[in-house]
RNA sequence: GCGGGGAUGGCGGAACGGCAGACGCAGCGGCCUUAAAAGCCGCAGGCCGGCAACGGCCGUGAGGGUUCGAGUCCCUCUCCCCGCACCA
């Protein structure tokens, strides 16, 4: 056979070896009970969040995080763990609709289209999941037990309707949660969203606040990411207390606040304008007003009414308050009832006592209507001006000072001057209690779950509305599924289009009697609220996951994904963890254990001097300079998000039919720190395909047979020391590195010994390079395999063990310390590694004597191993 | 405004309080080649001096501090990114 160039081919190996993988079915994880399951094996389940299958295919950030646990889960099987690895489709839900009706055909033919394409791309990439395990949350075997779960929400009164008002978005034509609005407008098109009140479908997540709050402290997750759960849970301790009404209407207001220490500061109360009690209180001479307020409210956008740097507005209900600290003949404790948009109805009682002494908001408020400050601290910070202003109520303060001596009840029953905050508020609190007019109390911002959607493409509810109200469709006859529809676009009215398909609709109840389905489908969130749990046992047709197969792999050991599921889709995957818990369905109470954030991969874009972004389609490069293709105006560098309209988005096909998908998941590793936002630089993707290329020439001669290997590599010999060496350190710091997802660093310790080995390479043995293919092997799997098979590795590399470090090997003999005066390094002495410190010393001396010359040597630094600093005078 | 993260060569980024700039890109020089590409071997923070080997000084957003020693710890400030934002 002639000699025919043998080239680094990325194209070759990397399907051949897919195919193989997946014939012989190497990464199925075996569940307790399956046939060659191993008990002794610990477990680990490393998980990626799935992926919604758009109809734009995959994105390059895509397999940012997926290369991140395929590493992880190729690192964990070579250290003898029974891992995880599964991946599935985020299938129901807005965009794929969305994308369905652009193009006028069904959401679930684009949907399987999408699937497809998504998994075409994904398996390119040689991704070790365990295929076996794939679901989709729009398949009827899936959604049938998100209906199931749903059931037993239900069942544990955790679900119910409510009329209350919600998000509703005219533009696509369907409510939103809380977590889908930003700002009023729609977290997914931008469109503009309103409050409305209609009947809706709602899980009672706030039922489980505090638990969903506390149990954030025991897990694995960013600092900054755990801050963002708790703020939006947002808990604060206070009180309620009960203002008494002056007057005919003989109402009471109940308030809620942190600060029950301050009640002696208030001057004033406040509703919010859609409070139901205003109407009733407010006096004949002002309803014009408050009425014409109240409509000014209702008119404005919540981006108005939450602007920060507006002035303040409200009016008098002309009603007042009595203060339930000062007696009734005490003038303080008549204070006048106000209505404000800056008190928001759907927080607390939707009303504030407001105190401007000790409130920023309800100072400025009082200052704009001339309102009574009444001063309640007495503070001596020496600051005397301000002393002086915070004691008269000419300034607000927010901090803990001692109380004023007139914070006192007339009976004396209550005294504040003397107590520390903490204090304060108990006894008020204990106060308030005794009298009956109040108590302590616990708020949460976290709002219930809206759960319910006026859209086609979700899970349908297993929902009756019989003559007697609600009825559940029995277990045995899940899943309801979505009837055909040809027509499944939103009607612009709160009614899902389920409505057009009457036949559907109209049903029987389990006595035969006339129903109707319920219309409205659950949100995209419902099946990626449980998705984990399915994985661990996916073709279960009695139960949504066994009980033995969620005790074995919960918790999630890695699970990684962006910081955009931060508050709804890991808020609510703890919340049916939690339920599923407590109705006895799974052992854990908390899904995720450690997570893991990726970053962002971002793109350059150019700007020209107006600022504005230039499409790179007009970018022509000028030397190391851009320029605008027309117009030859020097172009600025800048770094964006990738976007179709700049034109700088890379397609991942692209890359791997260029460079192979080695090199796809080598640069997105080593671009930098996984969680770091870093942008994509195409000049810097050969880098690392040269180094694979490299890789490869280390066992592969230039010319050769097909199959060949260098000829000192066709039988074992002695290893070479040096290169053993740095083997072995090799070894150690990429073991490290991805025990930490530092793979970056891993990555440039690869190099740094292909670069040693390249130089010496005729030394190298095949031991040696059979050991570098298992450490290349998470990165770039299929070179590695490749490898692995040409130099005769035992079985497949995708199931051998990792290397074994012999520490003896990381340590040198010599050590090159440097040598500093004062701090600078002015020598570098090389010592044995044992020397002992008088050695040491004596050679630092010997090396750095000019610099020593007519100095005294004041101190004498030793680090080990690292350098030797003198003190001199 | 509040909370969190960040700022290191021309670029992406490395550095348990211990030799700043590993590794890669871009750049420069050499080898190979008729030539080019590829590949291989080197050089490479800035400034100053020297034909050179080399030597000196300055350098991690700015300013202070702690320390024998600071990119790393502390204080003040500037700018950038992310989250929250009248939540009483």
């Amino acid at each position: 056979m002639s000699e025919a160039k043998q080239t680094y081919d990325p194209a070759a190996i990397e399907p051949k070896w897919q195919q193989f993988w997946r014939e012989h079915d190497v990464f199925r994880a075996r569940n307790p009970g399956d046939p060659d399951f191993d008990p002794r094996q610990p477990k680990y389940y490393a998980l990626d969040m799935f992926p919604y299958p758009s109809a734009a295919g995959l994105h390059v950030g895509h397999p940012e995080g997926y290369t991140a646990t395929d590493i992880v889960s190729r690192w964990k099987r070579a250290k003898g763990c029974n891992v995880l690895h599964p991946m599935g489709w985020d299938a129901f839900g807005l965009p794929a609709e969305q994308y369905a009706i652009q193009t006028n055909t069904h959401p679930a033919e684009t949907t399987a289209a999408n699937i497809a394409t998504f998994r075409r791309q994904l398996q390119r990439l040689g991704f070790s999941y365990d295929w076996n395990r794939e679901i989709s949350t729009a398949d009827p075997q899936y959604f049938r037990w998100t209906q199931w779960i749903w059931k037993r929400l239900y069942e544990r009164g955790l679900a119910y309707e409510s009329n209350a008002p919600v998000w509703w978005c005219e533009a696509l034509g369907t409510v939103l949660a809380n977590d889908e609005v930003v700002n009023g407008r729609s977290e997914r098109g931008d469109h503009p969203c309103e409050r409305r009140p209609l009947r809706q479908w709602v899980l009672k997540i706030t039922d489980y606040a505090e638990r969903l709050l506390a149990d954030l402290d025991g897990l694995d997750w960013s600092e900054s990411l755990k801050t963002m759960q708790r703020e939006w849970i947002g808990k604060s301790e206070g009180a309620e207390v009960d203002f008494a009404v002056d007057g005919p209407a003989a109402a009471k207001v109940r308030v809620f606040t942190t600060r029950p220490d301050t009640l002696f500061g208030a001057s004033f109360l406040v509703l919010s304008p859609e409070h139901p009690l205003v109407a009733a209180i407010t006096t004949p001479a002002q309803r014009a007003a408050v009425e014409a307020y109240q409509k000014a409210a209702a008119a404005k956008s919540e981006l108005e009414r939450t602007d920060l740097a507006k002035t303040k507005t409200g009016v008098a209900t002309g009603a007042f308050a009595r203060n339930p600290l000062f007696a009734a003949d005490d003038a303080r404790g008549r204070i006048p009832i106000w209505i404000a948009d800056y008190v928001i109805v759907t927080y607390g009682t939707g009303a504030i006592m407001a105190v401007p002494a000790g409130d920023e908001r309800d100072f400025a408020f009082a200052r704009t209507f001339g309102l009574p400050i009444p001063g309640i601290f007495a503070p001596a910070t020496g600051a005397a001006e301000r002393d002086a202003d915070i004691a008269a109520g000419r300034a607000c303060c927010t901090d803990e000072v001692p109380y004023a001596a007139h914070c006192r009840t007339a009976d004396g029953s209550l005294a504040l001057a003397g107590r520390s905050l903490a204090d304060a508020k108990r006894a008020t609190i204990a106060w308030l209690v005794q009298r009956g007019c109040g108590e302590a109390k616990v708020t949460y911002k976290l709002r219930d779950w809206l759960f319910s959607r006026q859209r086609y493409w979700g899970e349908p509810f297993p929902v009756l509305h019989t003559q007697d109200g609600v009825e559940l469709v029995p277990d045995a006859q899940l899943p309801v599924t979505l009837p055909r529809m040809a027509d499944f676009k939103p009607g612009g009215t709160p009614e899902s289009p389920l409505i057009r398909a009457k036949e559907w609709v109209a049903t029987k109840d389990t006595k035969g009697r006339p129903a109707q389905r319920e219309i409205n489908t659950m949100p995209g969130a419902a099946g990626s609220s449980w998705y984990f749990l399915r994985f661990c046992d996916p073709h279960n047709e009695r139960e949504f996951c066994s009980r033995a197969a969620s005790d074995y792999w919960l918790p999630v050991d890695l699970y990684v994904g962006g910081t955009e599921h931060a508050v709804g889709h890991l808020l609510y995957s703890r919340f049916w963890t939690k339920v599923l818990h407590d109705d006895g369905r799974v052992g854990t109470v908390e899904p995720f254990g450690k997570l893991y954030n990726q970053g962002m991969i971002q793109a350059f874009a150019y700007e020209d001097g107006r600022g504005a972004v230039v499409p790179m389609a007009n970018v022509k490069e000028d030397g190391d300079d851009a320029v605008h293709a027309a117009t030859g105006e020097k172009l600025k560098r800048i770094v964006t998000k990738m976007s179709k309209r700049y034109g700088n988005v890379i397609n991942p096909d692209d890359v791997v039919n260029e460079y192979g998908a080695d090199t796809l998941r080598l640069y997105e590793m080593y671009m930098g720190p996984l969680a770091d936002s870093k942008p994509w630089n195409p000049k810097d993707v050969p880098g690392v395909f040269r180094f694979l290329q490299r890789s490869w020439r280390l066992v592969v001669p230039e010319f050769a047979e097909k199959g060949a290997v260098h000829e000192w590599l066709r039988q074992d010999r002695p290893d070479d020391p040096a290169l053993e060496k740095a083997l072995h350190r090799t070894i150690h710091k990429v073991d490290g590195d991805i025990e930490r997802m530092a793979f970056n660093t891993a990555i440039a310790a690869m190099m740094i010994f292909v670069n040693e080995a390249t130089k010496a390479m005729d030394r190298l043995s095949r031991s040696q390079l059979l050991r570098f293919a298992q450490l290349l092997q998470p990165f770039a799997p299929h070179l590695a395999e490749e490898l692995w098979q040409r130099l005769g590795g035992r079985g497949l590399l995708a199931r051998a063990a990792w290397p074994q470090v012999d520490a003896v090997l990381l340590v040198d003999d010599e050590v090159e310390l440097a040598v500093q005066v004062l701090g600078k390094v002015r020598a570098r002495v090389t010592v044995p590694a044992d020397a002992d410190q008088a050695t040491v010393l004596a050679a630092a001396r010997q090396a750095a004597a000019s610099w020593l010359d007519g100095k005294t040597v004041v101190k004498e630094i030793v680090v080990p191993k690292k350098l030797v600093n003198f003190v001199v005078k």
